[in-house]
DNA sequence: TGCTCTAGTTACCTTATGGTGACCAAGTTT
DNA sequence: AAACTTGGTCACCATAAGGTAACTAGAGCA
């Protein structure tokens, strides 16, 4: 059996079907894929981060101004830790004053298509979402 | 001028080549789709319980032995807020004992699918980011 | 000398998140 | 009557995440 989405590989195992059975269990430790990697870009900036060096690398401060109210902080800390997955990388120029350039690699290219996809849904489904919040709340009063 | 990801929008703009004019800011704000949206199924909970979903409705015990780990407190509180986003409906079932039976709405199959071209990336990259991870932490240790 | 730039770091504080364990209600079984 | 079932709620606590503001380095410029 092959679900309406294909195959269906989770934890490195194809689980097409599996769900089906209800046996399927859902490990949520640090072998899990789903929360090493979702975990690490589902914190508060990193994807703005991420989708502000789609075309083309940018520098620090210039990152700073376009990702709106993050803080140097923020930025600093969202920065190291997309380039520790690898999905940036980080070069120094040594010009006065230094430059520091961020910019996608081959890996943060690649994340940025599902992402992209992912993006896209919640750019054209924001309104539904926010009518079935407020319906919730209504009912839920 | 196109992205290599095509049109391109964000905050219900059209911002395709926007980005390469370095010109794009990223809103962070209640308007925002992105937070609006990956904020809520970015928690540590949220992506496995839906998947858990997607073959069938299941009921709340049921989800609970499944998704590993999970607590009676959070698993509750995940259903709660994927009910108010629109991805869940919450059935009743007035036998005895009480049976609830979870189900994903339309909103939440079509939600699944751009999760799932997520979930599949991270399936299969994560032993690259895993390397990633180490050979940073060898270079700044 | 003092002020400017970039690209940070650090200390401190507040809020958000998530875990534990006790408790609850309605009904059925022993 | 006591215990068990499902599907929760509630109070409490620990930690993580994130914001603010001050401070830093290295060099150029007035």
């Amino acid at each position: 059996m092959v679900t309406k989405f294909g195959r269906f590989t989770v934890n490195g195992e194809d689980m097409t079907g599996k769900l089906a059975s209800q046996k399927r269990v859902f490990h949520n430790n640090d072998d899990c894929p789903i929360r090493n990697v979702v975990a690490q870009i589902g914190d508060r900036w990193s994807i703005l981060v991420l989708f502000s060096l789609v075309d083309e690398p940018d520098r620090f401060n210039s990152i700073k101004r376009r990702v709106e109210g993050i803080s140097q902080k923020m930025l600093t800390q969202t920065l190291r830790d997309v380039e520790r997955e690898g999905y940036v990388s980080r070069t120094v120029y040594p010009e006065v004053p230094a430059r520091v350039e961020y910019a996608l690699t081959d890996l943060g290219r690649e994340l940025i298509k599902p992402l992209y996809g992912l993006v896209s849904w919640a750019d054209q489904n924001h309104t539904t979402i926010k009518s079935c919040r407020d319906a919730y709340d209504r009912a839920n009063a």
